[in-house]
DNA sequence: CTCTGGTCGGTTATATTATAACATTGTCTG
DNA sequence: CAGACAATGTTATAATATAACCGACCAGAG
């Protein structure tokens, strides 16, 4: 069979996303796990994307860094990326994003319960909120319902303010593809 | 080739179903669209459950008083229902629960703007919110951010009043099966 | 160092959810 | 009835996700 040498340059990614994975890998470190070559690279993969990335899409991009990848490959890394707060699913697109706070040190790897996310239609793009006043109407609500709040998915499909801002047949899709966390 | 005789006992349903159903069909006359047998055995199946039901496990139950019925069937069935405001879909577990506005007939026919699930991981059950304060602060957020919503999924995970008044071992999955709606 | 238990990932197969595409039948309306 | 459109039948396949089992590797205990 063949000799499972994982190909992966040393830093695929862009400074920016670099400088991000090396934060991340500390923050695994702290907690005692650990964000291993595979994880990594998927987190870079997602960090690299303008928007949310299916995993399948994520499996494809993978295989160029590291050849033999499949399915359970691509599913476990975002298992544990997951689990750690470093990304987020939006259920909607069954596709996966940075969170929005992976810099932010002192948030204790669960912001995952009160994020709002506003879902571009036109240009794909999602964007992560983390509004008070909607995460405690939410609990206020739960509350009076004697309804114990564990997770929250809050996803908001629309038109995002660049995509408003041009004709609706402009290549919205194509605008340049930067990475959206930050 | 087989003769697709459409084996529908006339009225299924619990009487109180039925009268959703009836309520349901003359809500689509309406509005110059058609609550047909399949539709109304697909409406049935879901406002029976007290649980969001999937997709397939709706075709297994549909194929009992509809032979030949195959995915498109059920789709399709779905697709129609949550046009018409009668179901919402509950992204997070990929299941179709009735509209707990179904009754009201003075709604718009598009209550799925601003609705909010509570879900119970113990007994499975959702519980249909439409809470102003959430969404309020939800439309603020998203007019911030210049943000135009046009669809909002909120789900909140956790345990429900009921679950939590019993200890977690009792066979709270197995309660009694009632329609949900109402 | 070596053993050992657990984590990680490879591999194959399959489950689950959803849609495409085209043919056929039904229904309304003029 | 004829024509148009809506609804359904039928077959096939796409897209997303997990099960199950195995071997490699690593970290800590002794």
């Amino acid at each position: 069979m063949e000799e499972h040498v994982t190909e992966t340059a040393p830093h695929p990614f862009d400074p920016a996303i670099e400088i991000l994975l090396d934060r991340a890998e500390q923050f695994c470190a702290d907690r005692r796990t650990r964000l291993t070559d595979i994880r990594r690279l998927v987190l870079g993969l997602i960090l690299q994307s303008s928007t949310p990335v299916g995993a399948y899409d994520l499996l494809d991009r993978l295989r160029d860094q590291h050849r033999g990848a499949a399915p359970p490959t691509v599913y476990r890394a975002l298992d544990f990326l997951a689990d750690q707060g470093l990304i987020h699913r939006i259920e909607r697109l069954a596709a996966f994003v940075g969170c929005g706070h992976m810099l932010e040190c002192d948030h204790g790897g669960h912001c995952g319960h009160r994020a709002q996310f506003l879902i571009c239609k036109r240009c794909g793009a999602t964007q992560e909120l983390e509004d008070r006043r909607i995460g405690e109407a939410l609990s206020d609500a739960a509350a009076r319902a004697g309804f114990a709040v564990e997770q929250s998915t809050i996803e908001i499909e629309g038109i995002c303010a660049a995509c408003r801002t041009m004709p609706e047949d402009a290549g919205s899709k194509l605008r340049a593809v930067a990475p959206r966390v930050g």
